[in-house]
RNA sequence: GCCCAUGUAGCCCAACGGAAGAGGCGUCCGGUUCAGGGCCGGAAGGUUGGGGGUUCGAAUCCCUCCAUGGGCACCA
């Protein structure tokens, strides 16, 4: 910042002219127009019934258009200049869109609840329902003096309890639904108790254990089948536990470092019983229904990465427990593996499961088989004087894995694990591979075992090497591989110092196996596979890096859950009368705090609401007292389905009504299912977890019939951010960088000292904020808008730069000069035609500026509007005036973007009302044409001279006034033209040796 | 480590494979002005990150390296 941004006076004068277009005229403007706007309801867009339909018939003709931003959270810290990029770029488009006969529905809203609002709150001590409402109201005014077009009739936060009756609404359709496998899409629960009752379904084993035909179930054990089909249940599961912010975090919500993405606290790995949703039900739509939308790649990579789906194959393995031979040796649960290296299958000497898998209990010995390793026995944990039995060495690794798994990433992954005293048998080469358990197997990914090939895979090779187990090699490293580790192809496998994970030739296979000789690794897999579906020891498969998403925060400020249980401890959702299910009052809705090490259940702030946690109900027999779930959902909740509501905002009936839905979702024409908002704005910052969690419940909602369309957002666009210079002091403090001046060598210094420069992301902490407030004071919004949108491409990040937007304070004052008597305030313009330079210069810029609006190219459009008016400017001086109809082209050209000075100059023309609607005025390309042309004439490429044709000469026209042309027998003369290009329009290459 | 994006004048950024420059900031010169600021007119400013390739012609397409930003990373 120089001296010149501390001056916060406006750049006014007691000299200056009356009407000069300054940050005290466009305040006035501002003001005045924002005022009409509301009075009149510019913005109102009428559904095609409902409440909100008057004024509908008035808008026959024009298609339906859903501009849509993200959402925000309503900060404490108020808006910076940052926050509103996306929100303009949006608005320009919108007016852009109004006035190309589209009719446009552009609302706004705010994600209110959830861990930012309420960690404010804590920090002020305040109600977050005080400071959320401060918080949107100081939003709101921001905002407003934007003069953003929105239709605030529609605007909602996700704190109203009108609004969140819905989201709970939406909850128990998502817990009353389940995932029919074979029919691909979600469907109602009672339709899956029917066909169980019909016996036309039988309960999966996995949902019922005990293997109990249904009839003979009780209720109780019915409901808990059924329980185990929902897409929203509750589920034992390792969470991501954060004592700091006394709440658990989805796995989005913890860092690559393992820390809370709010707020920077450690988080712990432990076992909790959390509401879940089934998200990995929807893995395989969520990734080939990227294929519908059109979204930049980058965000739909991320997408895919998230989801991570791999290609391979479950295999089963017998088991054996207490013994590897014997025939005495009892026989365990068979386990599955996931692999998606089953060529290398006669490789494995060793399974491992991850510590938590479910049938560890079943498969540890009663004692350790005759030559167990000491070094397999997890000797280490053993406190003195204990019986070291295989339970105790299991018991032990499991606590401690549960300790430790969160260590940072990026460190050197020890090998540690503990024999089981079980042996599975490997399909191929028959073999008895001892079954460890290591906590370099998920229990979340694929089966939660593995099939160990240390040769052919790097953590089985490390795991091997530690434990002294053998590592037969499957197939031949290739030359790569050896000369990289300076091995030769005779070189034993021992010699290796890495597995060869690569591709190379396969060894002759032993008797019986699948021969692989010869084969491609793509050929051996399918041949494996093939073999082992033959022997009925395994079979394709595809896994997911995706988890279900973990649904429970032990906060105070989201939505209650719907849910109340019963004496069974079994979940029930409350009837739909009964909804909202509303949030207590509560005067102290702090987190339980928690030390690092405690282990017992974080106790939810709702669960301390006394007289809230238990309700009488009439679910059918009779009132009786339920206890009410006392968790609350997370912030993302809200934000999945607002933009269908924005639709909708004021319906009591249902959460929106399906013409409406259809209205301005559905795609006017294309197949069953297309269409979603037509065009979504937001921050990359957003790529995997809002877009992935809105997604999914979209997809619920249209696998129920609720909505129409197959994805929530059709085209996405992802606005980049802008970034301030931030300075350091000696100390490596931050210092204002408002108060930072720049020496005339460019040095920067505060208070006389030299500070360091470095570039960051606007905020608080930086202490490099810009707000919007000051800019308006300073120029205005109109300025602001446009600056905004001609800093660079809206995907682009861009550093702010407060000295550099004073250029679009002086374009919009030319451009409100040539238009409007400075002295006068009179306007500007003769009824006369505009001569031919003219015409070019206007239907140029109409044919590109229309161009870049559409293309949402904001920072060009802004370019050729400022060389139209530098245009005017000349052409039309001091004493001459512009013809009319050059003066209204240029006030509707820029409303988008500066839209009061656009109203302003609009009504001083003589006009009636706002411009919103006007139709953009339409360029004439023949108006536009250059009557000649000048084209450069390279010889070898090099420009040598220029030639003038006319704009119409065909390439015959053009090589007969080359040859004629004076200079062309100067770089021919002597030399052999081999070669004569010719684009007309454009240029002339001459290839001569 | 793997994947993606971006490198153009002091700075922010334009440029269907066709003359390196549309627009803005800054700098310098001039006009207006008592002066400053403001406004108006003009000018300077380049190895398009480096190297190689394709092409009559490359900022643009391909390969490679470098720098910056982002995503993923014990996922069997």
């Amino acid at each position: 910042m120089t001296d010149k941004a501390e001056a916060t006076t406006p750049p006014v004068t007691d000299a200056e002219p009356p009407f000069r277009y300054g940050a005290r005229l466009a305040g006035e403007i501002e003001q005045r127009w924002q005022t009409w706007w509301r009075e009149h309801g510019t913005y109102a867009s009428p559904n095609p019934t409902g409440p909100l339909s008057d004024g509908f018939d008035d808008i026959t003709g024009r298609a339906p258009f859903f501009v849509l931003d993200m959402f925000p959270y309503p900060s404490g810290a108020g808006l910076h200049v940052g926050h509103p990029l996306g929100y303009i770029g949006t608005d320009v488009y919108a007016r852009y869109l109004r006035m190309t006969g589209r009719h446009v529905l552009h609302s706004f809203g705010y994600d209110a609840f959830g861990l930012p609002a309420e960690q404010y709150a804590i920090n002020t001590g305040q109600h977050p329902r005080v400071t959320t409402e401060a918080n949107i109201a100081n939003m709101r005014r921001q905002l407003a003096r934007l003069g953003l077009g929105h239709d605030t009739r529609r605007e909602i936060a996700t704190t109203d309890v009108p609004y969140y009756r819905w989201t709970q609404w939406i909850f128990k359709k998502i817990f009353d639904s389940w995932y029919d496998e074979d029919l691909d899409r979600a469907r109602p629960i009672a339709e899956l108790t029917a066909e169980f009752d019909a016996g036309t379904r039988v309960p999966s084993r996995q949902a019922n254990p005990s293997g109990r035909p249904w009839a003979e179930l009780d209720a109780a054990a019915r409901r808990k089948v059924v329980d185990g089909y929902r897409l929203a249940y509750l589920a034992e599961g390792l969470v991501n536990w954060c004592p700091g912010l006394g709440t658990v975090l989805a796995n989005e919500e913890v860092t690559a470092e393992g820390r809370s993405d709010i707020g920077n606290y450690p988080v712990f790995r432990r076992p909790l019983r959390q509401w879940t949703l089934r998200i990995t039900a929807y893995a395989e739509r969520l990734m080939a229904d990227l294929d519908l939308v059109d979204w930049p790649d980058s965000i739909k990579q991320m997408q895919r990465n998230w989801i991570g789906p791999s290609e391979g194959a479950h295999v089963t393995f017998a088991t054996v427990v207490g013994s590897a031979e014997g025939p005495g040796a009892p026989a365990g649960p068979a386990v599955e593996v996931y692999t998606t290296r089953p060529d290398t299958l006669p490789g494995a000497t060793f399974m491992v499961l991850a510590p938590e898998h479910p049938l560890v209990d079943a498969l540890t010995a009663a004692a350790w088989p005759g030559d167990t390793p000491d070094g397999w026995k997890f000797g280490e944990a053993r406190p003195a004087g204990v019986d070291w039995t295989p339970a105790a060495a299991v018991a032990a690794y499991r606590d401690f894995a549960g300790q430790r798994s969160d260590r940072q990433r990026g460190e050197e992954f020890d090998r540690t694990g503990v024999f089981t005293g079980a042996y599975a048998r490997n399909p191929i080469s028959g073999a008895a591979i001892p079954i460890f358990l290591a906590d370099y197997v998920l229990l979340g990914y694929g089966t939660g075992a593995v099939m160990a090939v240390p040769a052919h895979d790097q953590r089985d090779f490390e795991f091997a090497r530690t434990f002294g187990l053998p590592t037969p090699p499957v197939l031949a490293p290739d030359d790569a591989f050896l000369a990289e580790h300076g091995l030769s192809s005779n070189d034993p496998v021992d010699a290796w110092p890495v597995a060869f994970s690569g591709e190379g030739e396969y060894l002759p296979a032993p008797p019986g196996a699948p021969v692989l000789t010869g084969l491609s690794k793509a050929d051996a897999v399918k041949t494996t596979v093939s073999w082992l579906e033959a022997a009925g020891g395994g079979r394709a498969a595809r896994s997911y890096r995706l988890r279900d998403w973990l649904f429970s925060r032990q906060r105070y400020w989201g939505e209650p859950f719907p849910i109340v249980y019963d004496e069974t401890g079994l979940p029930i959702a409350v009837p739909d009368e009964v909804l909202p299910v509303e949030l207590p009052e509560m005067t102290d809705f702090r987190p339980t705090p928690m030390a690092e090490d405690d282990t017992s259940d974080p106790v939810p702030p709702l669960a301390r609401a006394a007289g809230w946690t238990t309700v009488t109900l009439d679910l059918g027999d009779g009132p009786r007292e339920y206890r009410r779930e006392t968790n609350t959902m997370p912030q993302w909740a809200g934000s999945c389905w607002y933009y269908l509501r924005y639709l909708d905002p004021t319906n009591a009936e249902r959460f929106v009504d399906p013409e409406i839905e259809r209205y301005w979702m559905q795609a006017a024409d294309g197949p069953a299912g297309d269409g979603g908002v037509d065009l979504y704005v937001g921050g990359v910052e957003h790529a995997v977890l809002h877009l992935l969690y809105a997604r999914f419940w979209h997809k619920v909602l249209y696998d129920l019939g609720l909505v129409s369309t197959k994805e929530p957002f059709k085209r996405l666009f992802n606005q980049g951010m802008i970034q301030a210079d931030a300075f350091l002091d000696s100390r490596g403090m931050y210092v204002p960088a408002a108060e930072v001046t720049i020496d005339p060598d460019g040095a920067p210094r505060h208070e006389g000292e030299p500070v360091t420069r470095r570039s960051g992301k606007m905020g608080k902490s930086l202490k490099n904020s810009v707000t919007p407030d000051e800019m308006y004071d300073m120029y205005g919004a109109d300025t602001l808008r446009v600056y905004e949108m001609a800093m660079g491409p809206l995907d682009a990040d861009r550093p702010w730069r407060t000295d550099d937007i004073v250029g679009s304070h002086r374009f919009l004052q030319r451009l409100w000069r040539n238009l409007v008597d400075e002295a006068t305030g009179e306007p500007r313009f003769v009824d006369a035609d505009l001569d031919d330079e003219a015409n070019r210069a206007l239907h140029r810029a109409i044919l590109a500026v229309r161009a870049d609006y559409a293309g949402l190219r904001f920072n060009t459009a802004v370019a050729r509007l400022i060389e139209l008016t530098n245009f005017v400017s000349k052409h039309y001086g001091d004493a001459r005036r512009p013809p009319r109809a050059l003066a209204e082209a240029m006030a509707l050209m820029i409303a988008p973007l500066a839209p009061h000075v656009a109203e302003e100059l609009w009504s001083r023309l003589g006009h009636e009302g706002s411009l919103v609607r006007e139709p953009f005025p339409v360029g004439d390309e023949s108006l536009a044409a250059e009557s000649t042309v000048t084209l450069p004439v390279q010889v070898n490429g090099k420009v040598r001279f220029t030639l003038s044709v006319p704009a119409a000469a065909g390439e015959d026209d053009i090589r007969s006034a080359l040859t004629a042309h004076e200079d062309y027998a100067k770089y021919t003369d002597g030399k052999t033209v081999k070669r004569l290009i010719i684009v007309p329009g454009r240029i002339v290459n001459i290839a001569v040796a």
